[in-house]
DNA sequence: GTTAGCATGTAAGGAGTTACATGATTTT
DNA sequence: AAAATCATGTAACTCCTTACATGCTAAC
């Protein structure tokens, strides 16, 4: 049973801090970096099931002057999120950026090994790629086989990129608690 | 009411010849760039909508020995194709790449135009990243900041792939009728 | 005092998935 | 004769969407 990325996201963002949906809508749009925007109708519901599975709590203290539930999340949401994080499929795109985004949570050794899985899914998508380009090569047309190309380098890239961040993260002794002490860009 | 992926897929393969069910999806599977394995569970329930909707109908010689349904494109379902292969929309990645292996059925200017208008909605992807990483710096950690960063080299490598097939689409006269002048089968 | 933005929700639907159920034919 | 693969389908579910409905508060 798979956790949808829409609770892993909240789960994670909660960690900072009570929140209510409005507030964390806004969060998954804008910070948690190239997110969605997630609709009303996913998030409260979402919200909701959380609650009645006890993975985050109503904060009786509300927050400001209105009527807002802030959510905060409990301890068997904080176990289900670590869980979640490390334990999850490695092959869904959208679902890795989500993890990886959340990465400072988790120990070097399961950001190392998460990395090392994900690398290795891409590589053999890569050779199954190319089979594919082997095999059909004959029959596609053109722009398939643009698409195909296209589709490869690009995931030569993301393994090139999983392996700079591999390299990095091997490279510092520390548990890297906080973002780094240099500006990256 | 934006024709699902499926569908587009279906009409696009049965343009090459009546299919049934199974084979379809092997296609989809296969041949069709990389695309997914969609499921049976999927494919049998859209096809039957799609006869019932008059975009596809069942061809009653029987190709093989089986009990089979083999499945064959109406002219409706041909004036739908074209119609959804060039006035969808741009900004959804999977989408784009299906249309893009259905290019050959397009004129030159339309594929120019499809191409221009990713093209542009990649660019303002891309602003909208730089402007995210600008507000955003001081806030985010190194590995939102490197997913971000990570983003856009992917979207700026999507981007000069699309400037240099726009430039060739432009470069040949020929209408570009067929995929090449070689066997195709 | 009205518009803009904050805040929470429900209902219906879309586009798929997995798991199950069935049977026919070809290969070993 | 058994196993693999061809072939078609249904039921229940997932995870999201859009559209609607409501009302409060801050700013202009």
């Amino acid at each position: 049973m798979q956790t949808s990325s829409l609770e892993l996201a909240v789960l994670g963002l909660l960690k900072e801090g009570p929140m209510h949906g409005y507030e964390l809508r806004k969060r998954l749009a804008t910070t948690l970096g190239p997110f969605r925007a997630v609709s009303y109708g996913s998030l409260y519901p979402c919200l909701g099931r959380m609650e009645r599975a006890g993975l985050v709590a109503e904060t009786s203290g509300a927050i400001g002057p209105r009527r807002r539930h802030a959510y905060q999340i409990s301890p068997e949401g904080e176990t289900y999120f670590f869980q979640q994080l490390e334990h999850g499929a490695v092959y869904d795109n959208d679902r890795f950026r989500l993890r990886f985004a959340f990465f400072r949570y988790l120990p070097k050794e399961s950001r190392i090994g998460l990395m090392e899985r994900r690398k290795v899914y891409l590589q053999e998508k890569l050779l199954e790629f190319k089979e594919s380009l082997q095999t059909t090569k004959d029959r596609i047309d053109s722009y398939t086989m643009s698409l195909i190309n296209h589709g490869m380098s690009s995931c030569e890239h993301d393994i090139r990129w999983l392996e700079e961040l591999i390299d990095q993260e091997r490279a510092t002794d520390e548990p890297r608690r906080r973002p780094t002490r240099r500006k990256q860009a």
